[in-house]
DNA sequence: ATATCGATTATCT
DNA sequence: GATAATCGATATG
């Protein structure tokens, strides 16, 4: 499962270490449709953020959409503010949100000409730069086991912390362009299985169940038993 | 194992 | 002034 990902590097002939799909970021297009629609496709691709010098990579396992019609409990509800002017805007776009006075959740905006719905992402399952990952986190990894590494980005705040999602500096940014240091890109791991429920932490219109998980994935958000697994690294 | 609660601040009424 | 798309710590069975 997740080690095969991790050669998303592989060696050419020379035995150099060359991206492959990594720098090709999902188009536009593929966020020009409906927040279940996108919030379905996105489990599985990969959330990709590049620093100065450094590289960080994990799998969507979790999201959760919210609409423009008729979902109260979405940012967009109650029209366009100063905040969440971003959903307004073109798909494909980082919606940053900072909430509880302690936490940022990242958002893709989704859907043709400022429908306003979109995406938020969840929970994700570390890949590559997981030191890099705990760094941010201020986390001292035991060891690389599953239940280790869930703590890094299982739920929507720790993985914005994970992989140094601020407001301030990415709130807007364009999620199709590698410019960004922040994309997502495409994946060959094969979802078997989606769960939708209702969705986490919200009262109003709690009830749809727009919540999307990749069935039997330890790495999706909430408190569950971690089966043993071999570490990646 | 589950339940409850405090932290901490941008945003909106 | 109240609320919030959370997290981590503490308490309790």
């Amino acid at each position: 499962m997740s080690c095969a990902d991790v050669t998303v590097l592989k060696l050419n002939t020379k035995g150099t270490k060359v991206r492959r799909d990594i720098e090709l970021a999902l188009p536009r297009s593929f966020y020009a449709r409906d927040p279940v629609r996108v919030a379905h496709e996105l489990l599985g691709k990969i959330l990709v953020r590049r620093g100065a010098k450094s590289i960080r990579t994990a799998r969507v396992v979790e999201v959760e959409a919210y609409l423009r019609e008729r979902d109260l409990a979405a940012h967009s509800a109650a029209g366009q503010t100063l905040r969440n002017a971003v959903l307004f805007g073109p798909p494909g776009h980082a919606y940053v949100y900072f909430i509880y006075g302690n936490h940022y959740c990242l958002n893709i905006s989704c859907e043709p000409e400022a429908r306003a719905g979109c995406v938020l992402v969840r929970a994700l399952e570390p890949l590559l730069g997981v030191e890099e990952m705990a760094r941010a986190r201020q986390i001292q990894l035991k060891d690389t086991s599953t239940g280790e590494l869930k703590r890094l980005t299982s739920g929507p705040g720790r993985l914005a912390e994970a992989f140094g999602i601020t407001r301030s500096g990415d709130n807007g940014a364009d999620l199709t362009d590698t410019k960004s240091g922040l994309w997502v890109t495409r994946s060959d791991f094969k979802v078997d299985k989606i769960i939708a429920t209702p969705r986490i932490g919200i009262t109003k219109s709690a009830d749809l169940p727009l919540r999307f998980v990749i069935a039997g994935n330890p790495f999706v958000s909430g408190k569950k038993t971690i089966l043993p697994r071999q570490g990646c690294l």
